[in-house]
DNA sequence: CTTTGGTTTAACTATTTGGTTAAACTGTAT
DNA sequence: ATACAGTTTAACCAAATAGTTAAACCAAAG
């Protein structure tokens, strides 16, 4: 995937798609300016000129990536529907957001893996995810005898795992399955009623 | 200069052991050879008088790293036992492997993720995880109707996906569910049992 | 004692890289 | 035409970094 020679595009905005695609295949430290310059079809003068330094640019595509990464499912997790439909939506709206942003998952953990005390601060000023409200309602469906006793953490993760893992191990899967792009892309698709169904059998009591 | 047994390490094993543990943390773009150095209590110009370049010491590293990550459970997946007491080993096997190496996952995922061509080629000379055995069983075991029918790719990655991720999103899963490392690793215990059930579950038919 | 292999010290080279600078150029709006 | 923001060119600087070199050091083996 090349970057689209868009007349349209400001040069910010070209400047900010190389750095995009340049800092997720290398990350922060493999990243050169040189190369963010010549992707954006630019000078290495005028990319500087836009954006002092290279942690300035890097900070707004990883701010970027990692809003994404933990989408703005607030109002799903609050939302007063069915546990079951609600994970359908989660898995179906989660994987979806992977499809669409395959390589944003390993980017995020791995500069956060490199940097974990930053990240806490910097990506949720001491707003987290209403993660709160989702495990109440999973204990009340425990005990309305529902589904199983699991431990909302469990439970999550399980969730999550499913949803974004195949996509930090894409390479590895498709060269062990031996799968095209498009083969993979396919199952990925699958997987959206898939995961869910899986994780609603796991559970229902 | 025969049979010396070591009470320390050998100075060969210190710079291995600094390697791994700089490169683990910062990645090959990242880790700095002074950094190593300074990690094995020696000096660069010895450090190079051992190991000519940082990418012959990387490869060490990263191919050490890549066979844990990849552990040897071939017996396993041909072993003639039941489907489900396969699955309650792998699972087992596989989290104790991460819990013993807990950053050893993120370091390949990202690496290979960098260089996805050279890794198919350098990791397995051709010999992959005999990944069919193991899918054969799940067919069989679908069409004697013991599990619901899935494809083995789902079924695998969803196992494989529950082990490893908690690993990989350890910092984010402990930020926000307000987690201690010693939790971590005792929810990460829990697990060894929870998954396989978890996954047991989803698929009895 | 002498040799020898591992080790240190410390300076050095070559290259990469982030970042700067100044001058010239270009199109557009005033 | 003129002014100006955006852009290029090309050189440059300073720091970091991989890798080298040579001399000296040291402990153990012959």
């Amino acid at each position: 995937m090349v970057e689209e020679l868009n007349k349209d595009q400001t040069t910010e905005q070209k400047i900010l798609a190389a750095a995009r695609a340049v800092f997720i295949e290398q990350g922060l430290a493999g990243a050169r300016m040189q190369d963010i310059a010549d992707r954006a079809g630019i000078n290495k003068a005028l990319l500087h000129y836009y954006f002092r330094s290279k942690e300035k640019l890097f900070d707004m595509v990883f701010e970027e990536a990692a809003m994404k990464f933990l989408p703005r499912i607030s109002i799903l997790f609050e939302a007063d529907i069915p546990i079951f439909d609600k994970i359908r939506t989660f898995v179906e709206h989660y994987i979806n957001l992977m499809m669409e942003n395959p390589f944003i998952p390993i980017f995020v953990l791995n500069e956060v893996h490199k940097n974990p005390a930053e990240f806490i601060t910097r990506i949720w000023g001491g707003r987290m995810p209403p993660v709160r409200e989702f495990a109440a309602q999973i204990q009340r469906e425990i005990e309305a005898g529902n589904i199983k006793p699991i431990h909302p953490f469990h439970l999550m993760i399980n969730m999550i795992s499913m949803c974004i893992f195949p996509f930090v191990g894409r390479p590895i899967a498709t060269s062990v399955f031996e799968l095209s792009n498009e083969q993979f892309m396919v199952l990925m698709e699958q997987r959206k009623k898939l995961v869910a169904e899986f994780v609603i059998d796991a559970i229902k009591a």
